[in-house]
DNA sequence: GGACAAGTGGACTAGGTGGTCCACTCCTAG
DNA sequence: CTAGGAGTGGACCACCTAGTCCACTTGTCC
C-alpha cells in the first residue's frame, strides 16, 4: 500500500485543503508554478507544512490540483455562455465578452494557456490535464457550430471541428500577443478575423 | 560609475561569452528561464562562475541575452522567406513550412512565445524585448500584405496591419495548442483558416 | 471520560540557488 | 623581459527550497 495524498475526511480538513489550493492558485497565477514556493503559499493560506503534505503528495500534486481548479473555473464561467451557443450573434457576444474581460483585467493572458506553456514539456500529467481542459472548452464551441450547421446557419462544407480549433488558436494567440505587448487590440484583431472567417460559412442570404 | 556587464574585449573573451549564451539558450529552451540553474548552464558551457559574472550583470541579464539571440535566430531564419513575401503563394509556402517544421520537431511550440508567456509579467525588460521581436517579425508580414495590396492582389478594404496581427495570433495559438496536445493538426487548422481568411480579400477573379 | 483517528504546528534537514571573491593564467604592448 | 589588464578557476557564502518528523490538539463515538 503506497502512501498517497489523502482526501480530507472532515469538514474542517476539507476547508483547510481548499484554503491551500486557493492560495496556491493565486501564487501560481502571479509567479508561475515553478516560480512560487510552498512557504509563500502556506503563509498566504495560513497553513503549515504538515497540512500541505497531509493533503498533497508533493508540489506537483498541488499544482495539478490548481490546474483542475482553474479548468473548472474557466468552464464554470464560460460554460453557460457556450453550452447554449446557437447563432452568429451568440459567438459575437462571447468574443466581445472575451475582449472586454481581457482589457478590463489588463491583458493577463489565459490562465490555462499560461500554465500549458510552462508545464506542457515538464510535467506530463499536467500537460494531459490541460489538454483535456482545452478539449472540453473547445467541444462547447464545436458542438455549438454543429448545432448551427444542423439548423442551416452554416453551409454544409463547414467543418465545425476545424473551425473550432481555429477559433481557439486565434483566442489563445490573441491573448498571448496582448499579454506580451500589453496592447488589447491584438486580441480584438484576432477574434474579429476569426469571426469574419466563420461568417464566410453562413449560407447565401436572401438579401 | 556603476559596474555593468562588460563586453568582451578580446577574441577569446568573445568566444567564452558566446559559449555561455549558447548553453543558456539550450537550457532555457528545455527547462524555462526560471527552471534552469546557472550551475547547469556553466557546466554545459564548460565555463566558470567568474566568467559568467564577468560578462553578465546577473541571471536576468543572461536571460535577456538569450532572448536577443532567439529573436535574432527567428528573424534570420524566417526573414529571407518573409521579406520578399509578395503573393498568396508565398504566404501558403510560409504556412506550409511552419506546419512542417512544427511536426518535424515534435510540436515544441514557439521559442519566443514560450519565453513571452513565462516572462511577460515577471521581467519588464524581457517583455519589451519580446514584444519588439514579435513586432519586427509581424512587420515583415504586414509589409508583404501591403505590397500585395499595392499591386492589387488584395482589395482596398483589407487592413494589412489587422490581418497581420490575426495571422500571428493564429500562428502562436496554433503552436500552443499543438504543444499542449502534442497534436500537430491544431496548427494546420489554425493556419488553414487564417489563409482562407486572407484569400477572402483577394479581388474577384476573371474566372 | 477515555480511546483513537483526523488534523495541526513548526523545528529540522539535505541539497540547491544566485552571487561574491581572490588568487591565478594568458596575452599583448612597450 | 616585464608590467598590467583581460580572462579564468573554483572555493565559498547566505539564503531558500522541497520535503520529513514528531509531539500536540481537536473532535467524535462508545
Amino acid at each position: 500500500m503506497v502512501a498517497v495524498a489523502q482526501e480530507p475526511l472532515t469538514e474542517r480538513g476539507r476547508r483547510s485543503r481548499e484554503r491551500i489550493i486557493e492560495a496556491a492558485a493565486a501564487a501560481v497565477a502571479e509567479r508561475g508554478a515553478g516560480g512560487c514556493s510552498l512557504d509563500q503559499v502556506l503563509e498566504a493560506a495560513g497553513a503549515s507544512k504538515s497540512q500541505l503534505y497531509h493533503y498533497f503528495a508533493d508540489k506537483d500534486d498541488l499544482v495539478r490540483a490548481v490546474i483542475a481548479r482553474r479548468v473548472g473555473e474557466t468552464l464554470d464561467c464560460q460554460g453557460p455562455m457556450l453550452s447554449e451557443l446557437d447563432s452568429f450573434a451568440d459567438i459575437r457576444r462571447w468574443f466581445d465578452w472575451l475582449i472586454a474581460q481581457n482589457e478590463k483585467l489588463g491583458c493577463p493572458g489565459c490562465p490555462l494557456g499560461t500554465l500549458a506553456n510552462e508545464l506542457a514539456d515538464r510535467d506530463e500529467t499536467a500537460r494531459v490535464d490541460l489538454a483535456g481542459g482545452f478539449d472540453t472548452w473547445m467541444s462547447y464551441v464545436i458542438e455549438g457550430l454543429a448545432r448551427m450547421q444542423a439548423r442551416g446557419e452554416l453551409v454544409e462544407q463547414a467543418d465545425p471541428q476545424r473551425l473550432g480549433h481555429a477559433v481557439f488558436a486565434s483566442l489563445q494567440g490573441g491573448l498571448l500577443l496582448s499579454k506580451t505587448t500589453k496592447v488589447p487590440q491584438y486580441l480584438r484583431d484576432a477574434l474579429d478575423a476569426s469571426y469574419a472567417h466563420l461568417l464566410s460559412f453562413a449560407p447565401p442570404g436572401p438579401s
